[in-house]
DNA sequence: CGGACGGCCTGGGAGC
DNA sequence: TGCTCCCAGGCCGTCC
């Protein structure tokens, strides 16, 4: 389930293979990944990332927009003389570059997206990674909103690029309980979560992301961070700081993970 | 308007 | 072994 360090990860490994590369042609093997009616050739001029999405920029007046969404990869290859153009299994998009690199989109469950955007990008809130993501505007939108904590935190038009494993780290790490009403936390409190959320983003960056079962990068290598994971997928298991279990709760229908010990005051 | 919730989709794991 | 059931969850549409 890619989220921001996911996508961040590919984000960055496209941005040195095909920036400023040629796209000259393109297969939609799957219509269902949405509406695809770009022009071709295009150059991809720049790369970005766009909470969980991945743009590419082009000379042309749109923009590509991938959401890998659950299951979603895009795997980077070199054309080999024999490849087929029939799609491979679960493969719903392949896109040729003049360089002969070929990106594929796969997509087992078929959530992700592929979108040739010409009008505004998704509305996305805070990017957890930027300079305007400070403590001040944090406190502010806690304050002005009265919902569980960790709901709030999954919020795209909120805070642009967590989901339920970087919620849940974050929250550990600061000693918050998924439950918490947003509205109930003190300064201190969303000072530290502030800082908690950039440190395990940063950290889990720096590891290639989380792996559990689809994620992975461009070469189809496994991210690490799931080695480091505090609570995600560990209920039942001993906490590394207290050493009490780690609980799992429903939380606005979303599986929260927390220590009910050092992350009290549920 | 904010917030809760169901639907989309499929593979994999649990349980029998 | 093989069947059924349920769960995973990002985002959107619908409803209150």
């Amino acid at each position: 389930m890619p989220e921001l360090p996911e996508v961040e990860t590919i984000v960055r490994e496209l941005k040195r293979k095909v920036s400023g590369e040629k796209l000259v042609k393109f297969q939609i093997f799957d219509k269902r990944i949405g509406r695809f009616a770009a022009p071709s050739p295009l150059k991809v001029t720049a790369i970005d990332r766009h909470g969980k999405y991945i743009i590419f920029h082009t000379n042309r007046a749109g923009k590509i927009l991938f959401h890998l969404r659950m299951s979603g990869r895009l795997l980077l290859k070199k054309r080999q003389s024999g490849m087929s153009s029939l799609p491979e299994k679960y493969e719903r998009a392949r896109f040729y570059f003049a360089s002969g690199l070929v990106l594929q989109f796969f997509d087992p469950r078929r959530f992700g997206t592929i979108e040739w955007r010409k009008e505004n990008l998704p509305e996305i809130g805070l990017n957890p990674l930027g300079k305007d993501f400070v403590a001040e505007k944090l406190k502010n939108i806690l304050s002005s909103r009265s919902r569980a904590i960790k709901n709030l935190l999954l919020d795209q038009k909120i805070i642009g690029g967590l989901g339920n494993i970087y919620a849940d780290e974050s929250l550990w790490l600061a000693k918050i309980h998924p439950r918490r009403k947003s509205d109930s936390l003190s300064g201190a409190e969303a000072l530290l979560l502030r800082s908690s959320i950039v440190k395990v983003l940063r950290e889990a960056i720096k590891k290639g992301g989380f792996t559990l079962r689809d994620y992975r990068k461009t070469g189809g290598e496994s991210g690490r961070y799931q080695l480091f994971r505090k609570v995600y997928g560990r209920a039942g298991e001993p906490c590394r700081r207290c050493g009490k279990k780690i609980a799992a709760l429903k939380i606005g229908g979303r599986t929260a993970h927390f220590c009910p010990d050092c992350q009290g005051g549920g």
